[in-house]
RNA sequence: GGCGGUGUAGCUCAGCGGCAGAGCAGGGGUCUCAUAAGCCCCGUGUCGGAGGUUCAAUUCCUCCCACCGCCA
């Protein structure tokens, strides 16, 4: 029942910072991590640094400082970028630490004894940027394709890695282990790229041209290639081979990456793994990129977003929320700031933010009489039902990496919440003495929901879980196993909690919103005993009024108060919707000459653009259109 | 050039032989516990284009177009 779980980022390149794409890979796995501990099992999370190569030892020279120095600051760059995340990483390996360098050359040293490893010679075109050799037929005039910058011809020995062995053994494993490379487009990726002919892995860099790297154990005149060296983290990292965290962790392996590495994770590794004999990884996730305003997210293009900036502004929970929620997994996304509002707006604020803060003001407003809890009821049970719908959908969502999935499953519950709350209208309850048991009975299952929600989202937003947890007096440290609704059989006490995500209101927004606000304080006003207060006459001059004549008249379809005019203001004609079908038949307004608000700004009404607004006067049920009591032309100005 | 993917409502996408769907945005209504939030109602869109198979195609096949990925 505690499985062990072993799960692993990529260890990031060192010459440059974190941004989005590295965040949003941690952000995952941490919320895997947190996922599997919730759930009860042993977990091992591992992020780190990858610090070795031809990139490195280049931007050091740069910044005029040592190899070293660089990747020092440059890790620790990444390691506090993670701490403010807030994720929570067993171990941290870099890739200059003894531990590490001591695994990479035993490694080394087993597969040349077993002869895996053999030296050759090897000429071309090289690209110090890509670290790695082009073919002719990949030279684009003389230049790298991915740089554009020159290539330098070289011609060296070096030691090869007799990974073409592995191929065919290769393509079997993967056909007998359809769940090793995920989601399955990746996988058709590899085998497609396994039909060609698999080359040896050149897996080392001659020390006359690159001095920072892990050194050859059998040969001094060499490092090792990057790629041989960085991969092996995974099991340095644990220890390999005697350390018992190896023998626990590695057989449950869980690699996590972006698609730009699917290669070294998907062909190099295992037939590292396989030559070593070690057990192949159980299982490699791969997600897309990030697009930020169109371009692609990359460690050596400029265009990145940089992820602290935005988790300052929105906080890590928001954060984490919309780049799981909105990237399907294995799939490219966009990443808006738009997008990021809309969604902090609708799921975050709207549905969640207010469904906690309306349950606990009422648990925590109707505190007496409650001691009374009544039976529960089809609605109750209902509530309790989709709790165990939710989970179902969250595990299993869970267990495919599909982060969008097992979020869009809680919101289903968070909705049946919001609709529990509305058909059970608590407040009504609590105004009949009568209904007390009912009242305990329905803020039982709000305090039972919000128990399990501050569980279930541990492991998404974390904070915010916590604050639930906290405000229904849950001080246990959360199990997926206690996210079970229905146990709960009196009225806890509990904090009102509000603002948990609070909305972010833009520009365009606030103006939308202050014309929604205009429309009941115009209803306000309308009555007799709420007179408006008084303006100026430059403040009543702004709107411009306009006799109008009725063209002609039809109703709305699908509306019951909506007509669509066509009015004449003398040298123009307009379409206004008016909503006084319940007043007027469309007959009786033609030819009829009205008032119209001529400045007003158009507006969509059931799908009709509606170009100014029709002057009418209403008290109880009953309405009136403003006509003249003597003939003026269209268009005439009304003062 | 080879292989593969994608193209569905304003936006993001699900569906993948049997009357075109969800979320968001937008519109209407409604409640008042709540973060002007919630809840209810409202979508005829050439399902990229053209052919074909079928009683029936968004769904299968062929070709074409556009974009993307891997490989060369």
């Amino acid at each position: 029942m505690s499985a062990p779980f072993y799960l692993t980022t990529p260890i990031y390149y060192v010459n440059a910072a974190p941004h989005l794409g590295h965040a949003y890979t941690t952000i995952v796995a941490d919320a895997m991590a947190r996922y599997r501990r919730l759930a009860g099992d042993r977990v091992w999370l591992l992020t780190g640094t990858d610090e070795h190569g031809d990139k490195i030892a280049q931007a050091a020279t740069r910044a005029g400082l040592p190899p070293q120095a660089l990747a020092d600051r440059n890790s620790s760059a990444f390691r506090e970028t993670w701490r403010r995340l807030g994720i929570t990483n067993d171990d941290y390996i870099r890739t200059t630490e003894p531990r590490h360098a001591r695994v990479v050359q035993a490694v080394l040293q087993g597969l040349r004894d077993a002869g895996e490893i053999y030296l050759g010679k090897y000429g071309g075109h090289y690209c110090f940027g890509c670290e790695r050799f082009y073919t002719e037929k990949e030279i684009v005039d003389g230049r790298c394709p991915d740089h554009q910058t020159p290539l330098t011809w070289i011609e060296e020995e070096n030691y090869f890695f007799r990974m073409s062995k592995y191929q065919g053994w290769l393509i079997e494993y993967l056909e007998a282990h359809p769940d090793l490379i995920r989601p399955e487009r990746y996988r058709n990726e590899i085998l497609g790229f396994l039909r060609e002919p698999l080359q040896d892995l050149s897996i080392s860099r001659p020390r006359s041209r690159l001095e920072w790297g892990i050194p050859l154990p059998f040969d001094e005149r060499f490092v090792t290639y990057v790629w041989f060296d960085a991969l092996l983290n995974y099991v340095s990292a644990l220890g390999w081979p005697d350390d018992e965290r190896f023998r626990t962790f590695w057989p449950h392996a869980q690699h996590l990456i972006a698609k730009d590495i699917l290669k070294p994770h998907a062909i190099y590794w295992p037939c590292m793994l396989k030559a070593a004999g070690l057990d192949v990884f159980r299982r490699l996730n791969v997600h897309g990129y990030w697009n930020v305003g169109g371009g692609k997210m990359s460690k050596s293009v400029g265009n990145v977003v940089e992820a602290l900036a935005l988790t300052d502004k929105y906080g890590n929970d928001a954060f984490r929320y919309f780049v799981m929620r909105e990237m399907t997994f294995g799939l490219d996304a966009d990443f808006t700031e738009e997008a990021f509002v809309g969604r902090l707006n609708a799921d975050l604020a709207n549905d969640l933010g207010n469904l906690v803060s309306r349950a606990t003001t009422l648990l925590a407003g109707a505190r007496d009489g409650e001691a009374t809890v009544g039976p529960p009821e089809e609605e109750d049970t209902a509530v309790h039902r989709a709790a165990v719908t939710a989970r179902a959908a969250a595990d299993e969502a869970m267990a495919d990496f599909a982060f969008q999935r097992a979020l869009a499953a809680i919101w289903e519950f968070i909705g049946a919440v919001n609709r529990y709350v509305d058909a059970t209208q608590p407040w009504a309850l609590a105004r009949d003495p009568a209904r007390r048991p009912r009242l305990g009975r329905v803020l039982c299952t709000l305090a039972d929901a919000l128990g399990w929600l501050g569980i279930v989202l541990d492991p998404f937003l974390p904070e915010a879980a916590g604050r639930i947890r906290a405000a229904v007096g849950v001080t246990a440290p959360p199990r997926l196993a206690d996210a079970v609704m229905g146990r709960l059989d009196r009225v806890p006490a509990v904090a009102r909690l509000s603002g948990l995500f609070p909305r972010i209101e833009d520009a365009a927004r606030t103006a939308g919103k202050a014309a929604r606000a205009a429309r009941p304080a115009r209803a306000a006003a309308d009555t007799p005993d709420a007179p408006a207060a008084p303006i100026a006459i430059e403040d009543f001059q702004r709107v411009d009024l306009r006799v109008a004549e009725v063209l002609a008249a039809e109703a709305v379809p699908k509306s019951r108060k909506l007509l669509r005019l066509t009015v004449s203001l003398g040298d123009e004609q307009r379409t206004v919707v008016a909503g006084i079908a319940e007043h007027y038949a469309p007959a009786d307004l033609v030819g009829k000459k009205v008032v119209v608000v001529a400045n007003l700004q158009p507006a969509t009404l059931m799908g009709i653009t509606s170009q100014g607004m029709i002057l009418a006067g209403s008290a109880d049920t009953k309405t009136a259109v403003l006509a003249l009591d003597r003939d003026l032309p269209a268009g005439a100005k009304v003062r």
